[in-house]
DNA sequence: CGTCTCATTGAGAACAATCAACCACGGTGG
DNA sequence: CCACCGTGGTTGATTGTTCTCAATGAGACG
């Protein structure tokens, strides 16, 4: 896979301690208690854990990227979101996992045993507290990405998770920076709810249009992200 | 509007304490806590709560229905969802709620300030695990509900809406019980992320396919749970 | 009895899926 | 070394689905 960069900073993205704002560093006492387990490494395309397997673990990503899927009975793909450094997986699940996590480039994750996360939890009100914020957290952001999505044509779709990604990594769009697609136009496809073809003709059309611009297919330059964000935020 | 039948009953239709299963009643601390507040009533088309409003309640719906909506920049409405006896609104909000949450139909809710849920919560452990639960709850559903229909076609999405009305009401198709719409065409097409026309369009395909039939447009009967499963569920 | 809102149907245009071909690239094995 | 294969990406042609615009019907309500 288009890989290789396996970029391991310390820098953790995610939302203010519990409020709303992206691109800065969680220090909730959940991140801090994860973050002294001891790290797992996968390469890419390894399963972390598996939809119906009884979900006794809790995982805090420090690189890489991860997947979250299951299947349609029809044999289709429901990609449910992607997990960057900083995102937490396992925290929503019940007794089993609903959904299958891989990683999609080399990833390292810090990993919690999820009975010891109830004992602490059930001593430690601090905790419960962070525990609730994140879940909360998940819940809108989950209601951001993919309520407006069901809504939007193809184009206004990659152009919302162009936009997601950047701002996953501080990009405004002014400086040189790219956004880097670690996950490939199918898990793009699965994910947005449309095919393959289609997200290429619309990454083909963006770049027509002077919205993008790519050296290789998985480097994004936004060139306009005035028009992209009312893109893909549903002004047209 | 279609109202006026005001059903008042006192059962509460939710999922188990914790687990997974439908149609049955729930009595954790939360439930029990805001059954013993007072009870607001609502009209038909009245604003609950407000998006953007501080979020200073948490709510328990008793009777009625209630849509929770947002609009896109375009103008769009996008409904989240809908509210049925025994649900929550406002737990999984923020500083601000982040959706509108108005009554489709006379509505009854208890009602308690956020300000003693906190206060309340950060004494009682057994709350605020019970508040853990009916977030990821709310994750799970939300992720059942939005996931796949972002993948259907139409036709699959209305059966699939038609499908969780009948779940909830505990209607499995074979006795001779009639789903109640107390919602709008238009309801339901913002909420699918479909045209009013097409939601039209489909309900008269499954009436001339025998998966369904109605009396009138909001009184539905499933004709033949199974094929209107397979459709819903994704299996063709 | 007009006027609303809601529901339904039709016709045409716009959109996205499918099927099919092709290119680029990175192995791998002869 | 190079032919071969597999994977992932892109494009074209065709088909099917959904949207939009438009008209009409059916009730509720003043």
């Amino acid at each position: 896979m288009r890989v290789g960069h396996a970029r391991f900073d310390d820098r953790i993205f995610d939302e203010t301690s519990c409020g709303s704002a992206n691109s800065t560093i969680r220090t909730g006492p959940l991140t801090l208690l994860l973050r002294a387990q001891k790290m797992i490494r996968f390469a890419s395309k390894q399963i972390i854990f598996h939809e119906d397997d009884p979900a006794d673990a809790v995982f805090l990503f420090a690189s890489g990227t991860v997947g979250q899927y299951r299947f349609l009975p029809n044999g289709r793909r429901l990609v449910a979101g992607f997990l960057f450094p900083g995102d937490f997986a396992g925290l929503s699940f019940g007794e089993r996992y609903s959904l299958t996590a891989q990683s999609i480039a080399p990833t390292a994750a810090y990993s919690l045993p999820r009975a010891e996360l109830n004992v602490l939890c059930s001593h430690s009100t601090a905790l419960q507290t962070d525990l609730v914020c994140l879940l909360k957290q998940e819940l809108v952001s989950e209601r951001e990405a993919h309520l407006p999505m069901l809504h939007q044509a193809a184009h206004a779709r990659v152009a919302r998770l162009l936009l997601m990604l950047a701002r996953r990594k501080g990009i405004d769009g002014c400086n040189g920076e790219a956004v880097q697609l670690t996950m490939t136009r199918s898990d793009i496809a699965d994910y947005l709810g449309i095919s393959v073809e289609t997200v290429c003709r619309s990454f083909t059309k963006l770049k027509e249009d002077r919205l993008i611009a790519s050296s290789s297919p998985d480097r994004i330059w936004i060139k306009n992200m005035a028009r992209l964000s009312s893109l893909g935020e549903g002004q047209e």
